[in-house]
DNA sequence: TCGGCTTGTCGGGCAATGCTCGGCAAAGGT
DNA sequence: ACCTTTGCCGAGCATTGCCCGACAAGCCGA
């Protein structure tokens, strides 16, 4: 567990993206942890065996060093929360949630220290999230055949932010099977959709 | 603008009480502002016209100073989100939905700062918003009448999180009115409850 | 009016931390 | 063997969270 699967021999001289990514490796492991406040750069720069100056010049600012870290995992989540491939287009909506859900499951911990952590008022992380929340949100609307209408996104980022909550909530404590939980999200979808195309606008 | 309230007359000497009050309500100022992490004990101590060192005395940590604050905003969003009187039973829950998504829409900035904001991992905080999101829960759920069974709970603090997401997105910018956002929800919750009863378990 | 006790308050100071900067040296081409 | 590039060091500055010993404002009894 020393560093992140990049070895890091000590003393040796990395190129850009391998020290950027031993970097971000190590931020990952960090953060998952413990809060931003509590992640020192010097802390960093010793698991990385390098000085504290070198971090400074991959990462301007901690804040940089942190959104890096955030988007890291975003992509991670989002790469983790697709289709499975060869599945036909009925169970497509199913098979999205399903990975998102696992994907929860997996990473508990991680996931929550994460997507609920940063510095909310941060514009740059409070970027990365949307743009997570506005793939997946793209994701499902393709998934379910529906329209994107600004009515219908808004819907579904809040079906979203409930299925993200059912979905902590599972793997934290309630008794739910993971199975029951995908089924009941991907049936709720549809009612979710129809009640709301009479909404304003 | 000076001090939050407390018209906080440089010099004299407060009350514990009086003391606290001030500089949660200065908390609160800053904190609807900027991160936490740009929150400097100099400038509260500034602003209230105090030394820093005093500032230590009353939340013997920065983060106990934060969770105060937070608490205290979470006090103002629970008193806020409550059923107005004299209503009806079979409205009891619009009220409710109405009287949160009234509160997002005043305080927009502020409320994502606070709720979307703290350090996700820092345990006090976390409690709190537990705190939060399991009052409102209990009320949703006595408003609409149901049984209090786990799944029901979690559906419930789903479909919270689900009426949150609609409600910042609305503030923010798409045209749904309030009074249909809030319809939309209410009559949302009903369905969800019932798909949700041969959940695992 | 004086003395004494309680307690809100000051302000100097320590250690940690974010960040800068000038310069060194390893790698690689010629 | 030289030179250029560039990854890297490490001393140092300013800020900030936090501690602590001492001062003084307020109140009480005499």
């Amino acid at each position: 567990m020393s560093s992140s699967g990049v070895p890091a021999v000590t003393g040796r001289r990395l190129s850009q993206d391998e020290r950027r990514r031993q970097l971000i490796g190590i931020g990952l492991e960090i953060l998952a942890t413990k809060p931003i406040h509590a992640l020192s750069t010097d802390e960093v720069a010793a698991r990385a065996g390098i000085s504290r100056g070198l971090l400074f010049h991959y990462f301007p600012t901690k804040q940089d060093y942190h959104a890096a870290i955030v988007r890291a995992a975003a992509r991670r989540l989002l790469s983790a929360s697709q289709a499975a491939r060869d599945v036909p287009a009925a169970e497509q909506l199913t098979s999205i949630v399903a990975a998102y859900a696992g994907f929860i499951d997996r990473h508990l911990d991680p996931y929550v220290a994460f997507f609920h952590g940063g510095p909310g008022a941060d514009p740059q992380i409070r970027a990365i999230y949307d743009e997570v929340r506005d793939a997946l949100t793209d994701r499902a609307l393709a998934a379910a055949g529906a329209e994107a209408t600004p009515v219908a996104r808004t819907v579904v980022r809040g079906w979203w932010a409930l299925v993200e909550s059912m979905a902590v909530d599972r793997a934290g404590e309630s008794g739910v099977p993971e199975g029951d939980l995908v089924a009941y999200a991907v049936q709720a979808l549809p009612g979710l959709l129809a009640a709301a195309v009479g909404l304003g606008g």
